[in-house]
DNA sequence: ACCTTGTATGTTATAACATATCAATAGACA
DNA sequence: TGTCTATTGATATGTTATAACATACAAGGT
């Protein structure tokens, strides 16, 4: 157990299932989750954390996947594309996504304690940005909403 | 002549009265802005494009004002801090603050045609992000909030 | 069997972004 | 003046990301 949007859950069945989704997403879409790409996104939902890149590298090149950074960024690349994980952009580091199966724009609550990160969705083109977007003449393609903070856990202990 | 939030105006003002406020707000605040600082931030000022710390520090590294990446980034740590600039997470780079003085939750539209970016703000705490946060007892310290998408300029150039 | 095509990997090098550390200097002020 | 602190200068290094080129390998046509 370990905390998803900071809840206690079970956490071997989160792995499997988010697994066994993106398998079938990929017989839908005719997308290949090759050794290192499933890997990779056994690593990542392995936590609810985000990763970075050369993170992922190490934990890759331990088992003999691969050694050099293109490896890891390839791999991110595709599950990036393929909606399997997204990129923390203030962290610069990478999380499987949580919501894996619909189309959905994420946001995050990362905590600045812990470094947990807790996936949200949101609607972008709703909501104040959206407001400013539509009289700028703005069109939005992809949005990036993340805070930082403090989860319930280290808010409590904090106090 | 240039892009501020996408519509047509008097650059050459907006330069000026943004350095001005910021002398003012040093001090109101105590806070000292020394050759390297007020040029950054007047470099800044000059674009309504979000700069990287090493484009800054070739202009500034031209002057004589430094040539070391701690030059850029000590200089951005202070504008940053103090409200005068702006880190765009999604492009790892920096931009003058367009409503220096008043404290604020910035929001980004970044054009991925011609790079302009346009300032807005949010109220982070409403919306969905906020319900999310709340619901999950986050407590948020800072927010994110950038949309990629096209200016209203390329939008009507790719059509 | 042979080739072609497309996708994925391997490998080397380097670009781009950011910080640690420590010595030197400038300003504020008793 | 001396002392304290903030700032700057300089060197080195750490971290994140991509360019460029070569190779492997599977699927399909001849």
């Amino acid at each position: 157990m370990t905390a998803l949007g900071f809840t206690q859950h079970d956490h071997a069945k989160c792995v499997r299932s988010g697994l066994a989704a993106a398998e079938a997403q990929c017989r839908a879409r005719e997308l290949r989750l090759t050794p290192v790409r499933r890997r990779a996104l056994e690593i990542l939902l392995a936590e609810h954390r985000a990763l970075g890149a050369y993170d992922l590298l190490a934990r890759l090149s331990e088992e003999g996947l691969g050694s050099q950074p293109p490896v890891a960024y390839r791999a991110l690349d595709f599950l990036v594309k393929a909606g399997f994980a997204h990129k923390v952009e203030a962290l610069n580091a990478y999380l499987a996504c949580a919501h894996l199966g619909d189309d959905h724009a994420p946001a995050f609550l990362i905590c600045r304690a812990c470094r947990s990160v807790a996936e949200t969705a949101t609607t972008p083109r709703q909501g104040r940005l959206g407001a400013a977007a539509e009289e700028a003449g703005f069109l939005i393609e992809r949005t990036v909403v993340e805070a930082q903070g403090l989860c319930p856990a280290c808010r409590e202990a904090a106090a």
